[in-house]
DNA sequence: TGAAATTACGCTCTACGTAAGCATT
DNA sequence: AATGCTTACGTAGAGCGTAATTTCA
């Protein structure tokens, strides 16, 4: 049997061409290399390099076996990877989300009803990665825009998200009592850095718009309310930070400032997830 | 790092179900598996079992690792076998055929022309296995039925083999000047047990037939000369085997009574095997 | 009482580092 | 002379075996 720690230095060897660069790479001393080297080349009965006085070049043999090497500490790494992840599952709850305010409020309400377990949530753009990382339980929940066509997995709807002009007082829009993107597109806006999907609406629907971008939440708070910048807020994000006293909230009419999130989950965890459910 | 010699005994003991018999089975004995397991636990910094105590039951994490660690080790034999074959491929022509004389026949050439290589031939069936041996370089040279279709690899004639009916002056056929495959199906003969392609045109042509199978070629020699059996013979068998003195070759007409064969090889060896095909 | 896992102790083998040697550029 | 591989020697540690202990059926 070939002990990986050989596989390890024959891969750094390759990698490093020579020995001296290898061990230093691997924070081992040249003659421990050299040793290494020629017990792989005694098991494997012959050789892996061409031995000159000086220099050791790599064979075709060598290089084969490099390449496997390299192959086996990579499935190594996703053992420990997977095995590792499988254990934490057992006590964290990993959420993935393609929206933020939908993400941050179910993360608020599975810490409530979960209590015992730890709550991780992800924001990411692309929904199939979203559904790809539910399919190989790398999470337990997602939330996505559309139901998962997928026998074991359900998709139900937990509540539609809409989208608010949030102005001051002294901004035109501000006596308005529904407003649209055109409107308003054009405008310099307080944004935050991780929209998920809505930040294809924004693209679109706001192309002439300027972003004053901030990715933490607090300094964007504060931002909102000593700048007189226009800004969104969502119906779901009222549940989870405060509303800003001085602004005030137009609602959105595109049909695409509105969007219906599905909590999808495995088949087998069907019980534990239905709490977090709207009544029917 | 998780070393090999750990995985080799995680997976006997998921096979086992016991660290008693698992040890049994590696060779070791009872404590170094229980010291080598606790080392694994806390190499991946959780249980894979459940201690009780005097049992020991592998759990969700060790049933994974214990998979992954089963994959390891087959790539790791898949290495110690790949590049093993690769070493012997430099000193070894590799043969494969579909047939059992034109092997032997090409066998004794490739013997003569590159006495400075060993030649190791290998009878097989199945003309899909041989094309893709050749195709995953397990074998440089192929005997086949029909041309391989792939640019990579070149398809050369090399001989037609035509089957004759063997008997004894004392037969009726011995008078014949020809003879089919109908006229004879009913017969009992003597038969080698490796027959190749061959195997498949007997079976259909002589369905009525019995066979006295002989794997033994020198056996079969033997049996040739004292028995009155009618038997086969060919073209190129008379190349390898000296013709039986006594006996009489009728050739068969029947049309899959002849053979062509063609010597498949990769395109970059063509130089090296050109000197094996026939002067055009 | 027997079967099976764990703990304790001692040994051996091995992988490593240090130091020195040697060949090539 | 500098670079880089190899050889020689001593050491610390790791893995194994033996023996004793514990627990459950």
């Amino acid at each position: 049997m070939i002990e990986m720690y050989l596989l390890e230095q024959l891969v750094a060897v390759a990698k490093h061409k020579t020995l001296l660069a290898a061990a230093d790479a691997l924070h081992i001393t040249q003659p421990a290399l050299t040793r290494s080297m020629k017990k792989l080349e005694q098991l494997f009965g012959f050789a892996l390099f061409d031995h000159h006085a000086n220099r050791i070049e790599i064979n075709e043999n060598g290089l084969l076996a490099s390449e496997y090497a390299k192959r086996i500490l990579q499935l190594e790494q996703e053992m420990i990877d997977q095995v590792t992840h499988l254990e934490q599952s057992k006590h964290t709850i990993f959420l993935e989300s393609c929206a933020p305010a939908p993400m941050i409020y179910l993360q608020q309400r599975l810490a409530l009803l979960f209590s015992t377990y730890s709550v991780q949530s992800h924001l990411t753009n692309s929904e199939g990665k979203i559904i790809g990382a539910l399919k190989q339980n790398k999470c337990q929940l997602a939330i996505v825009s559309a139901p998962v066509k997928d026998p074991n997995i359900i998709s139900s709807k937990i509540f539609t998200e809409h989208l608010y002009l949030s102005v001051m007082p002294a901004h035109p829009a501000s006596q308005k009592e529904k407003i649209s993107f055109q409107e308003i597109d054009g405008e310099t806006f307080l944004l935050h850095g991780s929209l998920g999907i809505w930040k294809d609406v924004v693209n679109e629907k706001l192309s002439h718009s300027r972003f004053i971008v901030q990715d933490q939440m607090q300094d964007l708070s504060v931002l909102l309310a000593s700048s007189s910048l226009p800004a969104f807020t969502t119906n779901i994000s009222w549940n989870i930070y405060p509303r800003q006293e001085k602004r005030l909230e137009i609602p959105i009419v595109d049909h695409d400032a509105s969007t219906t999130f599905y909590l999808a989950y495995h088949r087998k965890d069907q019980d534990i997830f239905k709490a977090l459910l709207p009544e029917t």
